[in-house]
DNA sequence: GTTTGTGAATTCCTTCACAGCT
DNA sequence: AGCTGTGAAGGAATTCACAAAC
């Protein structure tokens, strides 16, 4: 709770799913929870839940627990999500599409406004309302638009390129598709979302 | 080294990651390395490295290195990679077809040989030379055809309902695509792919 | 009586540093 | 000389346990 701490990052990944968890318990008319109880639904410890909160300030009330509806408010100001996030995304291919079409990013604040492409048979179509645009012009666009997330959608061998390119932009926030493992700088943060090594982790614990 | 110490789950999530430096290295005609140069690759610590590749043998050379070939083998056989995994698509929407159509699972192994769902309309259907079946079938069609991964793309309302229902099927593992966050009994290895949540997770860092 | 918030204790993970092999 | 494998050291994250608040 002393204002600039550093928090771990792995406390960071949590929030998220708390906030998650929340909202949905809030939408089932829950009002107040305790951490044993959010503890309980999320397989998590309630002293891990206490702790991780206390990083950011005391939420709760003794014997009572948390207002739930505060608790999302609060967690959604401390990760930035009070607010619409535009992105762009690279890569319109058959992948690039069905992120843009995917309608599970807006209604949590995640909005893409821009797509990028460079394969110059694409530049000009529209996907969902949202024009190609030549790979080219993602510096000033990002720019001028504001926007700070690249989703990435190209194929592997040109993944680490376009990365490095980004470097330079206005970009900081990569959620990146492609099944490599990029060298990102440390002014650059990075999701990589990669259903194999998922599932090559897991066969470990299948006879 | 001990054969059978425990193995923390971190270490083996880091070894697809390992695998798939070294793929790529080998590709490019490299047939040696270091932890030092593999460490660099990937941003981690050569110490890492080795004290990963301890906990299941030596495989290295003082003085000289790993040789990529037979590291890459002796790692796909830790993690059992040395064989193909069917699997089964439970819920064949607009993003159960992208799955079944996505081209990286084959090639390393991963086959979905069976899609459910419980929309009557679609049943019978096919999607990729896959038959879509009632969800009713799945106990019986995973243990007839031994699998043993289930990859859920089902709407995240009937998600755990789902999941639950998979406790008592011959499935062990799940890659889930639902955002939501289940709960699972410990028989069952759970990985979720969940973009909102990464990018949730980046806003924080981003003013 | 209940449940938070938090120092202290514990457990887990990473890095160090060097003996030993090539 | 170069690099691995590994105990030991150090650092980080989790859990304990309890005083304080309701």
């Amino acid at each position: 709770m002393p204002k600039e701490s550093i928090v771990p990052e792995v406390v960071i990944l949590r929030l998220p799913l708390y906030i998650r968890a929340l909202s949905q318990m809030l939408s089932e008319g829950q009002t107040v929870i305790s951490s044993n109880e959010l503890g309980n639904r999320l397989q998590v410890t309630p002293a891990q839940i206490r702790k991780d909160l206390s990083y950011f300030g005391r939420f709760g009330k003794q014997g009572r627990g948390y207002k739930i509806e505060s608790l999302i408010e609060e967690l959604t100001k401390i990760l930035g999500l009070n607010r619409q996030w535009d992105s762009c995304i690279v890569g319109v291919g058959r992948l690039g599409k069905a992120i843009i079409n995917y309608p599970g990013f807006v209604p949590e604040g995640f909005k893409i406004i821009a797509a990028f492409d460079n394969d110059p048979s694409k530049i000009g179509e529209n996907v969902n309302e949202i024009e190609i645009l030549s790979i080219k012009k993602i510096k000033s666009t990002v720019e001028k638009k504001n926007i700070k997330i690249a989703i990435l959608a190209v194929p592997a061998s040109i993944a680490q390129d376009v990365i490095t390119s980004l470097v330079d932009t206005k970009i900081k926030a990569i959620l990146n598709y492609a099944p490599i493992a990029p060298k990102v700088p440390d002014t650059l943060i990075l999701r990589n979302i990669d259903p194999v090594l998922s599932l090559q982790s897991m066969t470990y614990y299948l006879d």
